[in-house]
DNA sequence: TATAATGTTTGAAC
DNA sequence: AGTTCAAACATTAT
């Protein structure tokens, strides 16, 4: 369930909960339960990948690592980390990594690095890029502190549909390209958000998993690249390698 | 059935 | 002391 657009759909369902008292308690994870019994959730917030339930004076963060899930008003087969009752409904949290996080949340977080974010700031994204000239792109873009929510799905679409080679180095980029990478960067993530929702995000992916490159009629490559070593698929005929 | 994969943190090893 | 790297976490589609 990981990447950033998929947290914000996760907000969206879970709206009916804000404002609501938390009757019941439940999960393996380690957070103090009775924390959460009887609190009222001020909000639902979300940074990049990171899920946040708001209280009074601390939060939940949630981080669905790779494997990750969530049922609303459903159970699974199997114990939640977190499940939280309400009056009216409920909400479980399955195999994902669950932290308390003390007072204000914008002492943790800048909300203008998130690219779902209203307050996104592509600007800073760029000064971001440039302090770390010799960093390759492909983990220029996983990069969460620069771009939170963006994960190996967006970062092979984005790196396509801007024609540029997952290892080329951000010095070497030319800067109008750059400012194409960040506008594409948040764009993407919100055909992500569109077609996630319409459970047809796959049909759209023109890289990641593909054989084929559409544009060149020739076989993908498929690399673990950059210090993070993730999977890039990229087609090394159209994909500018600078 | 075995494998690999939308991710991050931790702590050991160098 | 700073960096690097494997392990751990745990699920599911192929």
């Amino acid at each position: 369930m990981p990447e950033g657009p998929s947290v914000v759909i996760l907000k969206e369902a879970v709206q009916q909960f804000k404002k609501r008292k938390i009757i019941s308690v439940i999960g393996n994870s380690k957070i103090s339960q009775e924390r959460l019994l009887n609190r009222k959730i001020t909000d639902f917030k979300s940074w990049g990948k990171h899920f946040l339930i708001c209280f009074r004076e601390f939060n939940v963060r949630i981080h669905f690592l790779m494997w990750g899930s969530y049922t609303v008003n459903e159970t699974k087969d199997r114990p939640p980390r977190l499940g939280l009752k309400f009056k009216n409904g409920e909400i479980n949290f399955y195999s994902c990594s669950i932290k308390i996080i003390e007072g204000d949340l914008n002492r943790i977080y800048d909300f203008t690095a998130d690219v779902m974010s209203d307050i996104w700031d592509p600007s800073k994204a760029k000064e971001k890029l440039y302090a770390n000239p010799e960093r390759q792109v492909c983990d220029a873009l996983m990069e969460q502190d620069v771009f939170a929510g963006v994960g190996n799905i967006i970062k092979n679409e984005v790196l396509y549909r801007i024609h540029v080679h997952p290892e080329s180095l951000i010095k070497g980029i030319p800067d109008n390209k750059i400012n194409e990478l960040i506008d594409e960067a948040r764009n993407y993530s919100f055909d992500f958000l569109r077609w996630k929702k319409k459970f047809e995000l796959r049909k759209h992916w023109l890289a990641h998993r593909q054989k084929i490159c559409g544009r060149c009629n020739i076989p993908f490559m498929r690399k673990q690249t950059g210090t993070k070593s993730r999977r890039s698929f990229y087609c090394a005929n159209c994909q500018v390698l600078y």
